[in-house]
RNA sequence: GUGGGUGUAGCUCAGUAGGUUAGAGCACCAGAUUGUGGCUCUGGGGGCCGGGGGUUCAAGUCCCCUCACUCACCCCA
């Protein structure tokens, strides 16, 4: 094989894309119902975009970005995430002179240069929305709602982590602390380095010995604000009153440097290692950092992938649609007009371009899952009819060509999927 | 970046201690039914056995290198 798909792409082919298409139209209506926006932001942006908005110690900007110069000497990323743009266009175009909150959804592809593996690649989708210019706990409930309501629509069982990371100063203090606790223990190579950098990181390690040296370690609660706790019970409070499960999990660290109070995770445990569908969080700084007023915002991000890949097998049957024209070469010409005038009235409808058999004919109809098959043969011409098969029952008419139209319009099943009501 | 696994037909895989012309199922095409799908039967097309080098009379099989895919670590979607 001499041209392959660079590692860690995928390519979408007409089955899978069908699913696809059904988890972003259910992304689509129900966004389009909680009241978001549709936003587009390029694909790639100026690479500062990312180093300050996402943040210099994370992982991503360290070592996953795909970035590149143009011919200008300027570099750009490929984006890895999709709140920076959103708020950089948030900013720029100056929308937070409108009124407030403001909601939008993004749908589309993310990049991330790191080794693929099952439910990771280096081009994934993913479905996100934004609220932002308002600090009230319920634009916190509302999005976690939303993200759950989606699972619920799809029908994929998650589970909800949140916690509570607190502000600046309250993660500054913490994470003195933590330097403090953990500087007399012993850990793995990779949390001494992540000690200097980012002590919160160490919470993540998987490493049983490090496991253990956090057994007493201070947890975050200590050290929240008032202000901070008080949002974070509210918002507790708003989830249990609709309803929505979640677990507190006081060490889930985000990867992102803009989070601050609500952080979350959509879990499931169906995929092995990768075990997140979805995250997000609120990010009250972010809009200033990037140079616009100081507004408040909380979102969330979805992996659509791992999302195919739970769901993958669980496809709804086809639905049998359309018709399939059957003729013979001898009246081919005139039977290709038919088929043109049903098409021009809204019929899906196809014929064979291979010369193929009559028998032949028919399977392919069978196997394109049409529902019926229209006979135009010298035979049937020669008398000014059509044959009209059911697919499903075997039944079959004959009908004249003068009303052939307006009699297939009255059919079932004759348009394509999607517009026939 | 680090480690493990796997590369044989479009797909899923078999291939015995190295031994003639590399197999099966599914899929595809055709015929049985000379104008009628699904089921069945019969036949057919389709393989640089990932690539390169080596050992051997002989390599899909053994050795080395390489590439790719894959899973896991890190981290996340």
């Amino acid at each position: 094989m001499d041209y392959r798909l660079p590692r860690g792409t995928r390519d979408i082919l007409p089955q899978q894309a069908a699913l696809f298409r059904r988890i972003q139209d259910t992304a689509v209506v129900l966004s389009d119902m909680y009241g978001y926006g549709e936003i587009h932001t390029p694909i790639f942006e100026y690479s500062e975009l990312f180093q300050r908005g996402v943040g210099e110690s994370t992982d991503i900007v360290e070592k996953e970005m795909y970035s590149f110069q143009d011919r200008g000497k300027r570099s750009l990323t490929l984006r890895p995430e999709g709140t920076a743009p959103i708020v950089r266009a948030f900013v720029e175009h100056k929308l937070y002179n409108e009124a407030m909150p403001a909601r939008y959804y993004y749908w589309g592809p993310m990049f991330r240069y790191e080794r693929p593996q099952a439910g990771r690649y280096r081009q994934f989708w993913q479905y996100g929305v934004e609220m932002l210019g308002t600090l009230s706990p319920w634009a916190d409930v509302e999005v976690i709602k939303l993200g759950w309501d989606f699972f619920a629509r799809l029908d994929i069982p998650t589970s909800l982590v949140v916690n509570n990371i607190g502000c600046a100063d309250d993660r500054a203090n913490y994470k003195q602390s933590l330097k403090q606790y953990f500087n007399s223990r012993p850990l793995c190579d990779d949390c001494n380095n992540r000690l200097g950098r980012n002590p919160l990181r160490v919470l993540d390690c998987k490493n049983p010995s490090c496991q253990q040296q956090m057994e007493d370690m201070p947890l975050i609660d200590q050290y929240i604000c008032t202000e901070c706790a008080q949002h974070f019970d509210a918002v507790l409070g708003g989830l249990e009153a609709l309803d929505v499960p979640f677990e507190r999990n006081p060490r889930l660290v985000r990867g992102l440097d803009y989070y601050n109070r609500t952080t979350f995770e959509y879990k499931t445990d169906k995929l092995g290692a990768q075990d997140a569908l979805g995250g997000g969080g609120r990010y009250d700084g972010l809009v200033e950092l990037l140079g616009g007023p100081s507004t408040p915002a909380v979102g969330f991000a979805l992996g659509i992938d791992r999302l195919e890949l739970l769901m993958s097998g669980k496809e709804d049957p086809a639905i049998r649609r359309g018709f399939w024209l059957v003729t013979m070469e001898s009246v081919e010409n005139q039977a290709a007009l038919w088929a043109y005038k049903l098409r021009d009235r809204g019929v899906s409808i196809d014929f064979d371009l291979l010369g193929r058999s009559i028998k032949a004919q028919f399977r392919q109809a069978d196997r394109s899952n049409c529902r019926w098959a229209l006979v135009l043969g010298p035979d049937e011409l020669a008398k000014g009819k059509g044959a009209i098969r059911d697919l499903v029952t075997g039944q079959q008419e004959e009908v004249a060509l003068d009303g052939l139209v307006e009699h297939v319009l009255n059919l079932e099943g004759v348009k394509a999927n999607g517009t026939d009501t």
